[in-house]
DNA sequence: ACTCATTCTGAAAAATATTCTAATTACAAT
DNA sequence: ATTGTAATTAGAATATTTTTCAGAATGAGT
């Protein structure tokens, strides 16, 4: 689908404010409020939005503790990787996973409450998994910057 | 700040679609509309729930390809490392950074068009910066799973 | 039992989203 | 240039939702 410089600034906005009203979009973008709403209605039939969703601090909910964890499979046939993927979706902890280059297949973005929390979640989850080689743990230390907006302008 | 199971209900509901209408809400949980508002009020005030976003898909705004890039600085004296910071958080292909554990100091989740883009980025503006030692990048083959809600339940 | 603070309900008011009709614009084909 | 067609827009109406308000229920502490 193809988006013109309007879309894009709606979209730039939407991505960082999602409750921002269309009568708020229309003044900003020196348009009436239907043609707002039509174009927005447009974005989200064709998936250029995805979703609407609300972020929380994962602090607050007690998941303080950040691990990227790296994943050797032991066999590459589909079948395996296939399985490992369904699994992996399974599990809350990750919140992330993709299939990468390099020296191990996949990289997991795993959100836990604390140090301890992730040692339960290696033993009693990922490494009771079938198929998996080898895994390496990177912790978060401290987040610098996290975002979900792609810039478009 | 305490949250109760109607709380993390809520959360629950709100990080997978935020566009839900407090009425949906409160016939879900068998409460009044008053009482989910004011809920979802004072999540926002207590910075539970730190902001509402649209979502865009990659593919649909020309950003199909996401790497993850590991740096290593020349120095860790504090002044080169804030510096480092800073200049990380202005770079709008850099969606994520983070430090982290481990042989390399940062994490970069990076978000491009193309192969030549991600070229264009390492040579123009990451390998430019001040202080970076060395860089070692991982390419995303295919996403697994993606998601931004912690589970609460 | 009484007070205080918190959370709740239901109704009213305010603001917003959505629908509708018609006018305008963009653009391809003649 | 001009016609026809589709897409986009504006403005008014209607429908929904959010927000405010007053009062009732709840629970902890005295």
């Amino acid at each position: 689908m193809s988006l013109d410089e309007i879309d894009k600034k709606i979209l730039q906005k939407l991505q960082n404010d999602s409750k921002i009203t269309n009568k708020k979009l229309s003044s900003e973008l020196n348009l009436s409020v239907t043609a707002i709403f039509e174009r927005i209605k447009r974005l989200e039939r064709n998936r250029v939005i995805s979703r609407y969703v609300a972020l929380v601090k994962p602090a607050e909910v007690d998941r303080s503790f950040m691990v990227f964890c790296q994943i050797k499979l032991v066999q590459h046939s589909k079948n395996y990787v296939i399985k490992f993927e369904e699994e992996i979706i399974q599990l809350h902890e990750v919140l992330e996973c993709y299939h990468v280059s390099g020296e191990y297949d996949y990289i997991l973005k795993i959100l836990v409450k604390d140090m301890e929390a992730y040692r339960e979640f290696l033993l009693n989850k990922l490494t009771n998994l079938n198929h998996i080689g080898s895994t390496q743990s990177t912790f978060i230390i401290s987040p610098v910057k996290s975002t979900t907006a792609i810039d478009l302008l």
